[in-house]
Order: C-alpha cells, then structure tokens, then sequence
DNA sequence: TGCAATACTAGAACACGTTCCTGTTTCTGG
DNA sequence: CCAGAAACAGGAACGTGTTCTAGTATTGCA
C-alpha cells in the first residue's frame, strides 16, 4: 500500500475548483436538494463519472465545501485577536460571529449542514477537518494567550456540540433563526460562568 | 379546517401497529438502510400507498417508532425514584441507562438517530415529541422533588444537545460506543459542577 | 338497506444518487 | 516520439424513496 504523491496537474486543479465553485453557487441558490450530481457535473462541464472520481459522494462533496468554507471563515477570524475580558465575552464573539455568517446564506448552510449530520463512517475524515477547524476557534478564543489545556478541548466540544445540535434544529423547522444564537449564548453563560 | 377527531377503527389501529413492528424488525436488522419501503409494506401485509398513508416519509416512520420507544424507555425509568444524591449523579444515572439501552441496539438506534438527523420541518412535531420525552427525563433527574425551573430546563437542553450530538458522531464514525458515555459523563459533570 | 365517500390493493412510473460501460483524450516512462 | 496506463466524456442502467392510477373493498350515513 503505497502512499500517492499529490501530483495534481493544472487542469485537475481548475476542474475540482469548477465543482466546488458549481455546487456552492447550487447549494446557494436552493439548499440541499438543489445540489443534484448530474447538475454539478454539468455546470462544472465535468462529465458525471468524473465528479464521482472527485468526490466520491454527494456527502463528501458537501462536506469538502464546508470544510473550505470554515477555511475561509477561520482564516478571517484569526487574523487579528479576539476581544473580550472574560472567555465567555471572547467565545461569543467567535461563535456569534460564525452563526451570524452561516445565516446569511441559509440554504447554503442547510445543504452543508445537512451533509455533516448524513455523513457515514466513510467521510469520517473530512468531517473531523471541519470539526478540528471550529474547534480550534472556540479553544483559541476560551485562551487568550495560553496555551489550551485539555479541559479547554472539553468545553470547546461541548460548546461546539451545542452549537451544532441547535443548526440542526433550527433546519429542523423546531427553532428560529434568532433562537440559534440565543440557545447557543445561553450555553455559554452557563458553561464558562467565569 | 376542522380538526379530525381520532377515530380509528381496529383494522387500522392494528395495520399502524403491524407497520410500526415491521419497522422495528427491519431496522433492528439492518439498520436505516434495511427500513425500505417496499419491504416494510410487504411484510406489515400492507399496499405501499396505504403505508405512505399512515406515515407520509421513511422519515416521519422512523420518528414514529422512537417516540414509541422512548415512551417505552421513559415508562420504565419513572417507575421509581432516581438514585444519587447530587445533581450529577441523578442525571448520570438517567442518561448512562438511555445510552445503554439505546447502545445495545446499536442497528436500530442508528435507523432511528438517523432519522431524527434527517428530519425536516413537516416531521417537526413529532421531533419536538421525541426531545420533549427526553428532556423530561433529565429535568426530573436534575431536581429530585422541586418543581422544574426555567434554568433546568436549560440544562437539560443542552445536555441533551450534547447526548444527541455524541451519537451522530458515532454513527459518523468519528468515535467509538465507550467514547458516547464518556463524553457525555464529561459534559455532566462539567455543567452540572454541584 | 343502499349509496356516496373514503380507504385499500396492486403495480406502474418518476426522481435522483450511484454504478457501469464504451470509446476517446491526456499523461508518463522509456 | 511511442506504447501502455490513467483519466475523462457521454450516457445507459440500477436501486430505493415517493407519487400516481385504476380498480376493489369498507365505512358511514340517510
């Protein structure tokens, strides 16, 4: 069992952007069900038994687009320091502000979400990169210069549990929009009561 | 729009109670996958459209039979007084019986998680039962006596965000069985620090 | 009891994720 | 540059959830 070098000529590149880009703009435009292979295939003028070469699934293919989303949303949040006094005033202000992103563009947020809640065991690893990827923040924002302890990891998992189960709900038609952030809050307060 | 009143005839109460066990059956098999419409039909001695009559989704069939066994979980822990003698303990022990039992079918559980993941907002009112049942359980738990508070409740939330969120990564792979009840007993103790 | 409405059966048909096949293009090592 | 390997295009085909149709049985009511 050998390792594969990446080796990725230009064109591979540009075709994997092409399906991302393709299945960011449908999952845009109508969530979930909106992403449909043969279409993804199509606008991303890669035939269909390509894209399944690509991306194996349609979970994985979701999840792949998280998981550069949450890229470029962690890249946008590290940039400068979090602020706040207290961890619980520095985690709000992350996950608030990863919320508030995601809600702007709700049916892209349901298509993806949902990707990451029907994955199986076979897209493990790319949904513990998203998770890693959040989780990094939250640690990162509870420590404002420390370094994490393990204890740090344990409440940034339940927070991000939290976190999670409430997106579900609120795609779940059982909570509002506005509930999300407020339930998420909620389990701030009482979790990291400084 | 006038509200139906619940008359069922013993015909129908019985074809509702065959498909439910047939349901039960299948998944305990084979899990979600092995709950296929078709075979459900076929083997609860049922036409496909009528089965679609009585539960308009795979989804809203499989939410169906873990309401029932909730209930039937639920049934069996009030019987009696919870153990413990802080908070933590109490709910411990309600939560550490749930993932047990719902563990030692580990097929059917994944059929019924999944479901309940998958739910959209037609299937929202019978989720919110499902999480009601739950949550109950846990508030119960968390006061030994007293009457519940608005705070409880919150607790309760998100505990069982967290208890929700533990088994769809274990269904996704990402962590073993042990890991669930361990994870779980962490955000116990650490939410509920008496 | 008779009749209109509703429920049920059997099965075809449709949608979309996924797999497979055949022929063509592109890449890679010698 | 050439031969073989790998990747790709185009599209048929399959599986399963869901819907639809036509005919039959059951129910509720005057």
């Amino acid at each position: 069992m050998t390792v594969q070098v990446e080796t990725e000529t230009a064109a591979q590149r540009a075709r994997r952007e092409r399906i991302l880009a393709a299945t960011l703009a449908l999952a845009a435009r109508g969530g979930y069900e909106a992403v449909q292979m043969r279409e993804v295939a199509e606008r991303s003028e890669v035939a269909l038994g390509t894209l399944y070469r690509y991306f194996p699934s349609k979970i994985h293919l979701l999840v792949s687009a998280m998981n550069a989303e949450t890229e470029r949303l962690a890249a946008r949040l590290s940039r400068r320091q979090v602020p706040g006094a207290t961890r619980a005033e520095r985690v709000s202000f992350v996950l608030e502000r990863s919320t508030r992103s995601l809600q702007r563009d709700p049916l892209l947020t349901e298509a993806m979400i949902r990707a990451l809640m029907a994955a199986d065991a076979s897209v493990a690893a790319e949904v513990s990169l998203v998770r890693q990827g959040m989780s990094d923040l939250i640690v990162a924002a509870i420590r404002g210069d420390d370094a994490p302890t393990d204890h740090d990891e344990e409440l940034a998992a339940i927070l991000q549990d939290v976190w999670f189960a409430r997106q579900i709900a609120w795609l779940g038609g059982r909570i509002g929009a506005a509930d999300v952030w407020r339930d998420i809050h909620t389990a701030i307060t009482l979790v990291l009561a400084d």
